[in-house]
DNA sequence: CTAATGACCATTA
DNA sequence: ATAATGGCCATTA
């Protein structure tokens, strides 16, 4: 465990129920948007259960074509039983997203 | 130490 | 709309 994935989660778990955040609005909490890779790859090498990654997309609104286990369509079932709109099949509506 | 990799981002064609 | 390019950062081999 690095400083660095340690403080990701603690930005990821702060995002609320219901929203989504990009890779980049992470990265930017912790600093610098340019974090963004990073991010990702700190989520995808440590996928705890207890972190709500799946409130986590990029900045086109898409979901992680890898996301682990189920791919993004598990992943977008999840945002839309916490109540996440979508503006078509793969994109996340804007307006859910994370100032 | 250096080189390669990736759940990214923005620009350009 | 998609494809390719360059840049960025932390992790891993």
């Amino acid at each position: 465990m690095t400083d660095f994935t340690e403080d990701v989660y603690k930005i990821v778990k702060t995002i609320p129920k219901g929203k989504v955040a990009s890779y980049g609005w992470v990265g930017k909490q912790l600093g610098s948007a340019r974090l963004a890779r990073a991010v990702g790859n700190a989520l995808h090498k440590n996928p705890f259960a207890d972190i709500p990654c799946h409130r986590v997309v990029n900045s086109q609104g898409k979901l992680a074509e890898k996301f682990g286990k189920g791919g993004w369509r598990v992943q977008k079932e999840m945002l839309v039983a916490e109540g996440v709109r979508f503006a078509n099949e793969h994109r996340v509506d804007q307006r859910w997203m994370v100032v």
